[in-house]
DNA sequence: TCACTCCCATAGACTGTCTATGGATGAAGG
DNA sequence: CCTTCATCCATAGACAGTCTATGGGAGTGA
């Protein structure tokens, strides 16, 4: 087996729903998600910056240089109105497939 | 977007809990998800029949030729004791990756 | 005989994750 | 100063698991 922390197509959701509370730079987003998992989740450099550059082609959210909180140079993300009902749409269907595998795992 | 019907990696799961009743040959096991799901799950041939070579490597599953109810040719795939253990854990992983993923989605 | 459903299976495309790599920059301690 | 560490960006390539598309054999009913 392999040990995907993330499970697939849940990223884009999680960052969404991250960047829903207000921008945050990558690392923040990262630190963001394994904090409030529990530590559960560990977002990998290789897959949020990925996933970021798809968020953006797709218009679910923009991105503006600016300094972050340490006076470093930093790249701030913020949702889009498309990106918000984007995030509705997903965790939608989060639920009813979530909902659905259930049915099955409990099917006696 | 992409209509992906099954969530990645939960596939083999279900497989695993389909036969976990007893007995089934790979058309019957999409039949099974399909209507224990409540049609929301479509399991599609080129998924499933990569998924049981995987099982039957790992050493979850074994299968032997035999007649259909309907008396055609078909192959039954059956648990082994590996396979039941196989499926608790994945179970419990799973159980596990949603809960630290609604805790995401439930930070405001 | 023809169409249809059942039942098997593989090849190749595609997507999204991970590992590995590379770099810049500020803070802290020697 | 200078070294080390944490912060912050990003890409390339490997890899795994899904889907689409394809092909075929075999029993049933019209």
């Amino acid at each position: 087996m392999k040990r995907s922390e993330i499970p697939y197509g849940t990223l884009d959701m999680m960052v969404l729903k991250t960047l829903a509370a207000g921008p945050k730079h990558g690392y923040g987003i990262a630190q963001r998600i394994h904090q409030v998992s529990g530590s559960v989740l560990q977002v990998e450099e290789g897959s949020l910056y990925p996933a970021l550059q798809r968020l953006l082609v797709k218009g679910w959210v923009r991105a503006e240089w600016g300094p972050s909180e340490n006076n470093r140079r930093a790249r701030y993300y913020q949702l889009t109105a498309a990106g918000r009902k984007q995030l509705e749409i997903e965790e939608m269907e989060f639920e009813k497939a979530i909902a659905a595998i259930r049915q099955v795992l409990q099917s006696a």
